[in-house]
DNA sequence: TATCGTCTACTAAATCATTAGTATGGGAGC
DNA sequence: GCTCCCATACTAATGATTTAGTAGACGATA
């Protein structure tokens, strides 16, 4: 399953995924850019159209939800990433990941447990 | 610094990055889709405007070679994905990298490492 | 030298993404 | 009922991306 999201899209489901369930009104105000009404709806039904999101009516308004988990688009889009990006090569994905975001111990020790984690499963 | 590709953009840094400095002829042959001598050729004249990449020329053909580490585009790249889709949390990202790839025992041991390095510096 | 193949430069068409305007309709309040 | 507000539906313009054609330069070669 392959899902790609334009830039905007792509802001838009974040709000989505962020906020859950909103209104136009609701993404419009989320969003960082500051857009028309009728841009956001636009990019709406544009992803309601592609079935990336659907609505209930709430009142007059409509109320969006995606219909994508986040996990999946990030499924992709990593392997993209990875893919062109970073050679192929999760390790150095990696290397910048932790050399870059200024992450806390505690985070880092949470990645490093996951990766324990996941050796010892493999230890069969 | 905010460097960003289109999608066919970064195909075509990507056979830079991996090949090294290449002609258009051999760039063509290493992408995944196959276009034309001259759609491929101007995807790289736009990226040299855009300052991208550089050529030297060799015979009567252009050598092109990317002007940005892979790196850097890999760092606006990561900190885009993982802020849209990982709602921020390069942990979350980590997990479905860990997940999803068929990484060898190998690799996740490294990666472990890292972590493991990173830690020890961290421990000050 | 005439022609063929290969290469770049220039041009442009087609498609997709982005933005937003206008029309319309319904509900609230006077 | 009339008007205002808020909402969507429809339409459209602009701009970016993607693709590739045509022309012309240049060297090899028959």
């Amino acid at each position: 399953m392959e899902i790609r999201f334009t830039q905007r899209e792509l802001d838009v489901m974040a709000v989505l995924w962020d906020r859950g369930p909103s209104t136009v009104a609701e993404v419009r105000k989320a969003l960082d850019d500051e857009l028309a009404y009728t841009t956001v709806l636009t990019v709406l039904r544009i992803l309601e159209e592609k079935g990336h999101v659907a609505h209930t009516t709430e009142g007059r308004a409509h109320r969006y939800r995606p219909l994508v988990e986040r996990a999946t688009a990030g499924e992709s889009a990593l392997r993209r990433l990875t893919d062109r990006l970073f050679g192929g090569s999760p390790e150095l994905l990696l290397t910048r990941l932790v050399d870059d975001e200024n992450l806390t111990e505690e985070e880092l020790r949470r990645m490093k447990e996951l990766l324990a984690q996941r050796l010892g499963e493999d230890e069969s």
